[in-house]
Order: structure tokens, then C-alpha cells, then sequence
DNA sequence: ACCTGAACACCGTTCAAGT
DNA sequence: ACCTGAACACCGTTCAAGT
């Protein structure tokens, strides 16, 4: 039986530490419980070390992105969706590489391949709605959105963050268009 | 003046740091300073920080290698001395991502950039001498070289080590051929 | 069944005292 | 001019004592 109160501290120092690394990676485990209001033992209860909690933050932030997909379909169209979806992607992209200079690289690869699998399988239900109601070319590819959304990140990490410009661009090409006419326009665009 | 005792601790620090990370990479800088037998202090007096020691180490290892050129092309054919150059390589490369997990990956990119033009130097000279006499195809890229040891390093991370085989594959695509002959028993080889 | 917080061994780093 | 090593503040982690 898990007491209520157990389950709110987990849930207190989830938020804490996720608030905690993005302001200083290299924020120490006894800070952390004290931000959350719990003793260190409390703290290593739920994560008995230091990168099972890095793990664990970077983890919620991607379950946050896939739930958040049939709330974001049912209030916009497909495309607004993805939209939205991608720009929330490039900013938990961002914070995991905030997160980089604290994380060893082997726990970084590891991270990146366990959330592969969900984070395509988001993608592939926006793109199934676009497909459905035609806003949205049949041949297009996760895998490959993906890909390019890498480009969008380190875009963002630039000086002038040009990833919302280069989104558009990315979305217009997705988009259906009977005349060829908007990628025209794309090519210019560059 | 730098006194000679200075400059004797500064080595031992090195060497014994040197070998310390070879075997773990977590190991302590007060732990260091004991192997090398001087007080935590002169590590520090020596090396401001942790970062600065690692970087000096992979340093000093870039150095002996650049610095062995002229000893290798002394004692062998131009080919050979590739050969062993480019082994030393691979197992300097190893032990850099053997520090891997303990550097961080900001450090490493700046190493790896650091590093780059004199490695590519050192490549250069070595093909220079096998284009002088004949025995290296005047239009080998060093920077097209350096790409393919990216490969044998992996291939010498993986559980049976094929480098050797591999780099005597690489070794004979810089090879002058007649006619052909040679390169047509490479693609067999693979 | 879970939490607290003092305690442990050790960390990176500093600096007064020596030679 | 340089070295030593005790000392400092703090680290990740544990565990006896509480409720």
C-alpha cells in the first residue's frame, strides 16, 4: 500500500528538481531534498542515486510530451497541432542538453534511445491526423520530422533563434499543396 | 627561475595522472597527488583544476604523437610509418573516450577542436614523404584519412578488434597500383 | 510504511607554515 | 621559489530513531 503522502513527496521532488537542474546542472542531492521540503533519505528512497533522478526528470518531460498529444488534436487541427507539439519538442530538447554538461555521455546515448521509440510513435499519430483530413501528405515521414527537428534545436541554441521561421518552412512542406505553389514560395524562403 | 624540482613534480604529476585515468576515470585528485607522491597543493599550484589536468594529459598525448613523425619516418618506409602512426591514433582516440565518462562533453568538443590542426599536420608530413617517393597516390586527402580512423576506432571499441584488418584496407587504398590489381583484391577483401 | 536528519567517508580546493 | 599537509566547506549516501 503507497501512503498519499509518499506518493506527494515524489511528486514534490520531481518538481523540485526538475526547476532545480534547469536553473544549475550541478545542483548537489542534499540542495535538492531541501528545495522539495524532504530529508536526503526521502529523496534517495525514490532515487537511490543521482542519475536514476537525472533519468527520471528527462523521462517525465518526454511522457508530458506524448500525453499531451490527443489534448493538443482535439483543441486544433492537425497541423496547429504538430506546430505546437514541435515547438514544446525543441524546448525539452534544449533543457536535456542544458542538462548535457552534468550527464555522463554513456547515460546521455541511453536516455536518447529509450525515448526514441515513444517520441516517433507521437509524431506518427499528429501525422495520421493530418493524413486523415488531408492536411497533410500521405508519404511523409516520422522518422525523417525527426530528424530535421535536430536542426530546429541547434537553431534555437544559436544566438538568433531562427526555429520557429525554420518550423514554418518544415510544415509547409508537410502540408498538401495542389498546385506546387507554396513550395515555390519554400525555395524562395530559404 | 624554475627550479628543477618544479619541474620534476610537474612531470611526475602528469605521468602519474596519466596512468591513473587510464585506470578509472573517477579517480580523485587527492589521490593523484598521493601517487605522485606531493601534497594536494602542488597538484593544484600545478593544475588549477581537474579539467585543466585531464586536458593536459590528452595534451601531452597529442604531443608525443605529433612530436614521434620525424623518429618514425626515420626508421621506416613512409607506409609503415603511417602504419604504426596511425595505430598510436586509434589507441590515443581510445583512451580520450576512455576519459570519455568523466569529461565533460563541452571539454571534449573544445579537445577534439583543439587537436584537430596539428593531427592533420602530422598526417600531412607523413603523406608528403609517401608522395615524395612514390609509394603514396599524390591526391590522398589527410582530412579524408582522419575521417576513416573515426572508423577504426569504433572497430577497435567493438568486441573482436578488426583495426588491424581495416587499416591495412585503408593502407592499400593509398597505395600506387599499376594496374589496378590490388584494389580489385580490396573489394574482395571486404 | 515512510520520513527525518545526524553522521560517515570522502571530495575539490586553500593556505599558513616550512625549507 | 616551491612544497607540505592540515583544514574547510561541502559532496553523495546511509541508517538509527521516530511517527
Amino acid at each position: 500500500m503507497v501512503r498519499s503522502d509518499a506518493r506527494a513527496n515524489r511528486a514534490r521532488i520531481l518538481a523540485a528538481a526538475r526547476e532545480a537542474f534547469a536553473r544549475d546542472g550541478d545542483i548537489s542531492m542534499n540542495q535538492i531534498a531541501q528545495l522539495a521540503g524532504v530529508g536526503p533519505g526521502t529523496l534517495y528512497r525514490n532515487y537511490p542515486s543521482r542519475e536514476s533522478l537525472v533519468l527520471a526528470i528527462y523521462q517525465d518531460e518526454v511522457d508530458r510530451l506524448i500525453g499531451s498529444v490527443p489534448q493538443l488534436l482535439a483543441e486544433r487541427p492537425p497541423l496547429e497541432a504538430l506546430r505546437q507539439w514541435t515547438t514544446d519538442l525543441v524546448s525539452a530538447m534544449r533543457k536535456k542538453h542544458g542538462l548535457g554538461d552534468a550527464l555522463s555521455p554513456t547515460a546521455h546515448k541511453s536516455i536518447t534511445e529509450q525515448t526514441y521509440g515513444p517520441v516517433i510513435g507521437a509524431i506518427t499519430q499528429l501525422f495520421d491526423a493530418g493524413k486523415r483530413d488531408g492536411t497533410i501528405r500521405t508519404d511523409a515521414e516520422p522518422a525523417d520530422f525527426l530528424q530535421l527537428t535536430g536542426a530546429l534545436w541547434r537553431a534555437a541554441s544559436a544566438e538568433k533563434d531562427r526555429s520557429q521561421p525554420m518550423l514554418a518552412l518544415i510544415l509547409d512542406g508537410l502540408g498538401v499543396h495542389p498546385h506546387g505553389a507554396v513550395t515555390d514560395a519554400r525555395v524562395d524562403g530559404i
